[in-house]
DNA sequence: CTATTTGTGGGTAAAAGTGGCAAAAAGTGT
DNA sequence: ACACTTTTTGCCACTTTTACCCACAAATAG
């Protein structure tokens, strides 16, 4: 579905365009309904297509009410979603209120994680690539520490 | 499927000429569409037609969410994968932000993988083969430090 | 030595991204 | 309730990038 990065800028009214190639899929997918949010792990956005933003939200409320990692996870991930959709010349406005968690401003980022994708700030996702080249080289070489999940990923 | 080692010349756009030999080969097997991105354990990135390319995303995306590595590798080798396709004169365009990645300039080594290839600079490459051999070559004498797969391999 | 195939380079046309402008809508105050 | 201000949204035009195509050069095979 979403794969790969592209370097977008953001107008002056916080509008982004989204690139051509998924123009199409977006408006079957989804009908252009969007939800964006924050990615609690990391400092960017999550914006996902209406459908598969549901299905998260359903697993989230079906964790127990005492799981407080859980009730975290509600309070700030679906507290700060948003709706919204693609506009009539491909492009979507990013909220206000959530610019400021991903540090955006002009030069954005957008990147594919299959189901959904990332809105980062330039400067951010460079930061980000540049440690983790570093960090997890090195981790992927030890076997110690990896779940038997990615163990079993032949590549 | 691939093999061998191929020393190709990237030209002033970035493109790459592929080997005569795998043409046909890439024609038929996926419709010379090709998914190209960074390799997270070397310096060199990964060329695979994609076919192929979807397994491996979809065993990726299937990674739980809170498996920090399998997070990363998601991020970034799937984030930074870019779909292309072989030109009418047997050319792919290497996009410019992966280049950076592998240090490619000039020289490149293109080396069959079997169900990918890997594309190299030709310094790296060189750096990397020989560096391998000298570190490897003890390793594979040394029955202790070795997976059962690698132990039981008839050869 | 010639002919065919493979590799290389560059020019051009089309498409995508970006920014600005104007119209509409919403909000505010008198 | 009306008029004025401010924000939002849709549209259009310009610029840049990408991809496609064609022509030439080099190498290999007959």
């Amino acid at each position: 579905m979403f794969r790969g990065s592209d370097p977008i800028n953001m107008d002056t009214k916080g509008r982004m365009a989204i690139p051509t190639r998924y123009r199409a899929l977006l408006t079957e997918a989804c009908a252009n309904k969007l939800v964006i949010t924050i990615d609690m792990k990391s400092p960017c956005l999550t914006l996902s297509p209406l459908p598969e933003w549901k299905k998260f939200e359903e697993k989230v409320a079906a964790l127990p009410a005492m799981d407080e990692l859980g009730e975290m996870l509600s309070r700030f991930v679906v507290g700060q979603a948003k709706d919204l959709m693609v506009d009539s010349s491909g492009r979507i406005l990013i909220p206000p209120e959530l610019r400021g968690y991903a540090n955006l401003d002009k030069k954005l980022v957008l990147v594919g994680r299959t189901q959904r994708l990332e809105i980062w700030s330039q400067e951010n996702w460079d930061r980000e690539r540049d440690r983790s080249q570093d960090t997890y080289r090195g981790m992927l070489l030890d076997k110690e520490n990896m779940s038997d999940a990615l163990k079993n990923l032949s590549w």
